[in-house]
DNA sequence: TTATTATCTTGACGTTGTCAATATTATAGT
DNA sequence: ACTATAATATTGACAACGTCAAGATAATAA
């Protein structure tokens, strides 16, 4: 934003920018701060006029990947604007599909590498942002009879942590789904989803997107 | 087991203990192999005869939280051998307070910073045990009419889940539960559980424990 | 008792996070 | 335009870390 045209032009974001590459490419195992600075062309002590320390640079990768996730979740929300069952199948779907594609950033973004959070209130208000969108999508499908009329925020709160719970147990070596073999991930995902909705269980009240 | 009684004794279990305590007194960050060695009294490169590197000491350390909370669902089984919807309720709760009391024990036991879990068996079956056990609790409250009659696998898959969902949201700063302040961990938590359960929502299947 | 193996120590190397000191470039004030 | 100041970047250093190599010590086997 403002912080451009100097000497590099706009380290900051190049830097978090190469963080995601090196996350992509070698794991969380291989992030490290002089990586990065090498990557953006810079010398080793470059991003300390950036971030405080190494956290700080991990607590704007976090910031990223919610803003990734806030960002999908609002075009959705505009994509199926009259259809809060398809907003919340095509959530839950999108989350999984980050975390598959990216998983070491989905790592990073949720494994609480960060104590601190109050120390950085960017990824305090972005995670606000999802967590905002996310009530939005439950209040939807509760006014259309989808979800039960509880607290949005406390239904958000066990859809999402069914979700959420769903996507970290799958990509962490896929420990129980390899295991058990009961169902493809898709098929899984969607069965949990069918857990929250009012009617009888043995119907599908979420199909499978695509 | 068998590897004891040379010079130090029992130094492979020493090493876990010790990389257990350092989680729990400065968190996963805090975690070296060379601290863990100090504490444990030995040199800095004693622990390699019996870890061939740090990943293996973290996968025993996982696998010992994979032991704990196996150990406590078998627990959980024989107390309430006749009551299936008590042994889903304390199973839950079992998990949260743990990761509430040893949160940096939780964090390292699932946050996959063991990336090849094929190459440490001990880690996959006691994994498998724990799904063992959670899947004869489900199977026992779908029989008794608790739980949907989905096929048990899928449904712990499920019900895993959102407990491990909730569980890693809470202790990953709070992000959620401290912004939205709907209610109570543990309320939430049953609330959760609830959505679950065949009957209606309104009513609370699942009671509060204590 | 000797040979062998298992266990542990000491020393070294490259990498990392971070601090201090210095240099360079952009902006502000005159 | 010119200087002062602040922002940005480099270089160098240090301790801590993971890991390898070489040697020492203690348990077991022959």
């Amino acid at each position: 934003m403002d912080t451009k045209k100097y000497h590099h032009g706009d380290l900051k974001n190049t830097l978090i920018q190469a963080g995601v590459e090196i996350l992509s490419e070698e794991g969380v195992g291989g992030l490290s701060l002089r990586k990065v600075a090498q990557r953006a062309g810079v010398s080793h002590n470059a991003p300390y006029f950036h971030f405080a320390d190494k956290q700080a640079l991990i607590a704007a990768i976090s910031t990223e990947g919610y803003r990734i996730l806030y960002e999908q979740l609002v075009m959705i929300r505009e994509t199926y604007k009259a259809d809060p069952r398809r907003q919340l199948v095509e959530a839950a779907f999108m989350y999984l599909r980050f975390a598959q594609t990216s998983p070491a950033h989905f790592k990073v973004t949720f494994s609480n590498a960060v104590e601190r959070e109050e120390a950085y209130p960017d990824l305090v208000a972005m995670a606000d942002n999802l967590i905002g969108e996310l009530i939005q999508i439950v209040d939807a499908c509760q006014k259309a009879g989808i979800l039960h009329p509880a607290p949005a925020g406390a239904m958000a709160v066990s859809v999402w942590s069914a979700v959420h719970g769903f996507t970290s147990l799958y990509i962490d070596g896929q420990s129980m789904h390899d295991r058990l073999k009961v169902a493809p991930v898709d098929q899984l995902l969607i069965f949990t989803l069918n857990q929250f909705t009012v009617a009888d269980w043995s119907e599908d009240h979420f199909p499978l997107p695509e």
